[in-house]
DNA sequence: CGAGTAATTATGCAAGTGTATAATTTCTCC
DNA sequence: GGAGAAATTATACACTTGCATAATTACTCG
């Protein structure tokens, strides 16, 4: 019954990087940064901690790593269902609803968001990330409007753009957080009906219906 | 040269307990709640860390009491503006200013909400805290809506209040996270603008033009 | 002004932290 | 199938953490 040295098998460098990142997001969600310890990410990971060290120099770079896939991740949930062509409106209607369903409305994509703020105010390789991404949503956002506006026959100014972008995405963001705060609150489908009509009513954009006259 | 112990002066107990608050607040906003260490808020305080246990019988009770005070704040300051009476669509408009300008709309207010939100999912006391909270702008809101609507001689059903209360209180969430993260992206009275114009155009109702016929 | 008491400081401890480094195992290739 | 190299494990260390407890100080009240 001596202590046996524990079994392991090697797996490639992408496919565990790619583990050690998972493992991290999912500690990093439920316990904060600080509280996704080495040796919890280890474990989680069915690994011992000097794995860690073996692709990743230091938990810091481990930490901007995972907040790396993870917004990419989150990025390409938003604009995947949208991608296929179509008229402006109804790629604004597809960028509403990937964006207030799952898995993106999710308590855990929101308790990582969270996490990961402080460090994001602090770091600039993860603040840089952060402002990158933002800035993508809203420009993209702010096209769609546009687009979506001209089809309509109703083209607007480049400041008004700016303001109807800014709220729009505000109430995508603010049910985004609502619906990840409080998951039993909302209906199924109820986010998603909401946010349409409120991007609606503020852009004075119907986008319901979907014939063309 | 002998190692002297430190001098001290004796102070209430409510005084000593809200530099303790108040210290906390600050490192959790900057650090999170397990960057607040022991050491850290004593140190903040001007205090000995010993001194933090007479007080608070766990790190966890300072921090609870802690989150308790600042959502107190955040409750006081949103509502304060518009306590003065007036037509429901000023007290609306007020809401609506209140929620979007500083100290309200502040970088350390969205990083203390953040840095709490893990332990606010996981911890029984402070998830009722926070969903009181939340129930209490809510509601307080789509009471304003009622009311405003009503004046206007446009009323709605409940079902339809829900809805816009919701929306209304989606766009101020999503501005003020827009606000407090970028703060250099937003120009002064320019969030309070876009909120304006949002809960304008989703509520139906005209909150700029004062006089009533 | 002097004793008592509560506030405050000082010190210690066990557990957990990130990181460094040595020891071993698995796999590839000839 | 065996040697070499890289992946993985194991161990150790210095430091921080929350908490407990003893020692001292400042204030109150007679």
């Amino acid at each position: 019954m001596t202590d046996e040295r524990r079994k392991f098998k090697r797996e490639s460098a992408e496919a565990r990087k790619e583990a050690l990142i998972l493992a991290t997001l999912e500690l990093v969600a439920e316990n904060g940064v600080r509280g996704a310890t080495v040796r919890g990410i280890a474990e989680r990971a069915d690994v011992t901690q000097g794995l860690i060290r073996h692709y990743f120099s230091s938990k810091e770079e481990l930490i901007i790593a995972a907040y790396e896939h993870h917004m990419n991740q989150m990025t390409d949930l938003t604009f995947a269902p949208g991608a296929a062509a179509g008229s402006a409106r109804a790629r604004l209607r597809a960028f509403v609803d990937g964006s207030l369903t799952p898995p993106v409305v999710d308590p855990r994509a929101l308790a990582l968001w969270a996490s990961f703020l402080n460090k994001v105010q602090n770091d600039p390789q993860m603040k840089e990330t952060h402002q990158r991404t933002y800035a993508y949503f809203r420009d993209r956002l702010e096209a769609l409007i546009a687009a979506a506006l001209e089809e309509a026959g109703h083209p607007a100014p480049a400041a008004r753009l700016r303001q109807l972008a800014i709220a729009c995405n505000a109430v995508i963001d603010g049910l985004w957080l609502e619906g990840g705060a409080l998951p039993d609150a909302f209906a199924a489908g109820e986010l998603v009906e909401i946010g349409r009509q409120s991007v609606a009513a503020i852009t004075g954009l119907d986008l319901e219906q979907e014939a063309e006259t």
